[in-house]
DNA sequence: AACACTATTGTTAGAGC
DNA sequence: AGCTCTAACAATAGTGT
């Protein structure tokens, strides 16, 4: 208790911390403050949250709730779904397009279709993905990459290089989150 | 200022909040902070950072720094990275045990080998992955889903239903990440 | 439903080991 | 590097409007 001035909380400034040894403590703490802050949105709001954290040396670090296939599946889903919405509403404006030329007395031809050719693609891409990612997530997590983290505070950093074998402390999610999702 | 006594911040109880309306309302409010930690992560320390949250009704939204697609993109990459990594140390593995094997007059016989073959599959996977999505987002992007969010504090809310056709708002995302990734 | 207020608790920067 | 401490500042639950 020698200096009493420059201590405790500054306030935030959202400029790029000058020091490289202080921008890396500062990092390690607010990620800690970041996940959990998440892990309490997690249980008591029923929420299914992923947060992936690239540091400033590019090493990742993965949150997850329940764990980050599902919340990577999820979003799939979500774009999916979008572009199935998207795909439905193109369709109908072309349809009424067609049925309002038809009506008119105008000439109809099949090539405005070619702007729906697209969306099907896009479908098709995107079941490929998920098809792809399926496999995937489930070799990785067989082969090496232990899982990720539950919500439960904790967190995977992915430990390349040498500790590739290391597949110790391996938790297990058991959340069951009570479905109102 | 009639009451005084239950006011203020209460203790964060970790335990699933009761009432549907302040279990909503106390997600909105828990987001909003998470979503601004965040921001105060990325730019002072050099850090990217993606989050996607479904909300207790199964609703989705994304913050990403610089934005979602660079961050999943990274991901693809670590993990390729690894299974690369992971890949040659089972062959040296191998090797090493082949060598020893033939030092000691014992048969060799290349079925061991098989253990490495799930891995090279592996990779075509990940190949195959890292095209299919980078198609996906490119004509995502063009078609429909604007863009997700910079770092800006703001965040895109996939606002599906009937809005897919409303193309406000699509920030550019010019954060240069002076490059220490 | 969304904002303003504010008592209270939480977070954290820097210091000291 | 990683830990504890703590002054200062931030976040937020409940209330009001």
């Amino acid at each position: 208790m020698t200096s009493k001035a420059t201590r405790g909380r500054q306030e935030v400034e959202m400029k790029k911390l000058q020091k490289e040894s202080s921008r890396q403590v500062t990092f390690s703490k607010r990620r800690n403050g970041l996940f959990k802050k998440a892990s309490e949105i997690c249980l008591p709001c029923g929420a299914n949250i992923g947060i992936i954290v690239f540091s400033p040396k590019g090493k990742p670090f993965i949150f997850g709730h329940p764990n980050i296939e599902t919340i990577l599946d999820q979003l799939y889903d979500e774009c999916e779904e979008a572009l199935e919405k998207l795909k439905e509403e193109k369709k109908k404006r072309i349809e009424h397009t067609k049925e309002a030329m038809k009506n008119k007395g105008e000439f109809w031809w099949d090539e405005a279709i070619d702007d729906n050719m697209g969306l099907e693609e896009l479908e098709a891409y995107l079941k490929a993905i998920e098809e792809l990612r399926n496999n995937v997530a489930r070799k990785a997590n067989e082969s090496m990459m232990c899982d990720v983290v539950a919500d439960s505070g904790g967190y995977f950093d992915f430990g390349i290089a040498a500790d590739a074998f290391n597949f110790d402390h391996c938790p297990s999610h058991d959340f069951g989150a009570a479905g109102q999702l």
